[in-house]
DNA sequence: AACTCGGGGCT
DNA sequence: AGCCCAGAGTT
């Protein structure tokens, strides 16, 4: 099968059928990198609250390098991949530095910033710059792997470099960007995951060899993922004078950086609560259970108690900020794991 | 090659 | 309860 042949019919049913999306008006390099790094492994319904208010706080490349890493954090709040965040502003850096505040339009160029790997260059390169480089991710990859029915691994890194390559002579010179986001595209909306995929609407069918085997449904092929391991967490809700407890995770590692209600390994008893308490440097008044939670991550699971605790009145404890409930909303990045143990806090403001 | 890194929606 | 998502960086 010569696949020249769905570059045509590919393209003309990206022009009649793709999505109405904001990155896709005025696509300045700087749009659309922003738009690529926050679309990580992340659905396109969830980065559509982010874009452009994030877009509307830094504006542009000077504005991101300038930007304060608590605000810059405080915009990523709950997209998670914290590291995208400060990977784009490190970039951004590098950008002011070393290219004059403007995003270099070379493919191995755009390889060497921060966040930006072989997906997001060949993505910014061909959608902002019109650089015929194909931008292969797990959308592609499904599309492809269906397409010419291959058995191949896609966990395998060989498998994307290996379809970069099969795609590379495919690229339409004047319509790269076009034909990027056409596969992507196809594999979101119709070549679709999890699911009977939509061949009577595909304008490939007649070119998909696992359609022709009607083998759609063994494709892609996945290596399984180990499965999660479970911590058990003591979150503790502390209170004074209407302000609450909270501590800065370390810089490196999950959830670095950010906000969190203190908390201890384990599922501790009231007793154990106390001692945790008055490890802290505080003296506690009362204690009240509070419901546990349950948080996935992709590679963990917490299961979290909670405890709320009301203090005695007494001089601050290092390494705890006081906020209280405008404080918290304004200022403080909180991962959403704690958003159960804070609807307490912040319902009992009221 | 295997792990780390978030959060949410769909089946 | 899994699966996957416009993946990249580290070990």
């Amino acid at each position: 099968m010569n696949m020249n042949q769905i570059v045509q019919p590919l393209l003309q049913w990206f022009e009649q059928n793709k999505r109405d999306l904001p990155w896709r008006h005025n696509c300045t390099p700087y749009r659309v990198w922003v738009s690529e790094i926050m679309l990580q492994q992340t659905r396109v319904e969830a980065v559509k609250g982010y874009f452009s208010h994030f877009l509307q706080a830094a504006p542009d490349i000077p504005a991101l390098a300038a930007l304060p890493e608590e605000k810059l954090l405080k915009l990523w709040e709950g997209l998670g991949y914290y590291s995208r965040a400060r990977n784009l502003q490190k970039a951004a850096k590098q950008i002011m530095e070393q290219y004059g505040g403007n995003m270099p339009a070379v493919y191995e160029q755009l390889l060497t910033l921060p966040g930006i790997g072989s997906y997001t260059a060949g993505a910014v390169a061909s959608i902002a710059f019109g650089l015929p480089v194909p931008a292969v991710d797990g959308n592609v990859l499904r599309v492809w792997m269906r397409l010419t029915a291959d058995h191949a691994d896609i966990a395998d890194l060989r498998t994307k470099r290996q379809t970069e390559a099969a795609l590379q002579p495919l690229m339409p010179a004047e319509h790269s960007g076009a034909f990027n986001q056409a596969l992507m595209e196809l594999g979101a909306m119709v070549c679709v995951p999890n699911a009977a995929p939509k061949c009577s609407s595909c304008p490939l069918a007649e070119f998909c060899e696992a359609h022709r085997q009607g083998t759609e449904l063994q494709f892609p092929v996945k290596k399984p993922k180990p499965p999660r391991r479970v911590e058990q967490r003591t979150i503790l809700l502390l209170e004074q004078e209407g302000r609450l407890a909270l501590r800065r995770r370390p810089p490196k590692g999950l959830l670095a950086s950010l906000w969190e209600l203190p908390g201890f390994g384990g599922a501790l008893t009231q007793e154990q609560a106390v001692e945790a308490v008055r490890s802290l440097g505080l003296e506690p008044v009362r204690l009240k259970p509070l419901p546990p939670a349950k948080h996935i991550f992709t590679h963990i699971e917490w299961h979290m108690t909670g405890w709320r605790v009301w203090l005695a009145p007494l001089p601050e404890a290092q390494k705890l900020t006081w906020a209280d409930a405008d404080e918290l909303r304004a200022g403080y990045p909180l991962p959403s794991a704690f958003r159960p143990f804070l609807r307490e806090f912040l319902q009992a403001e009221k």
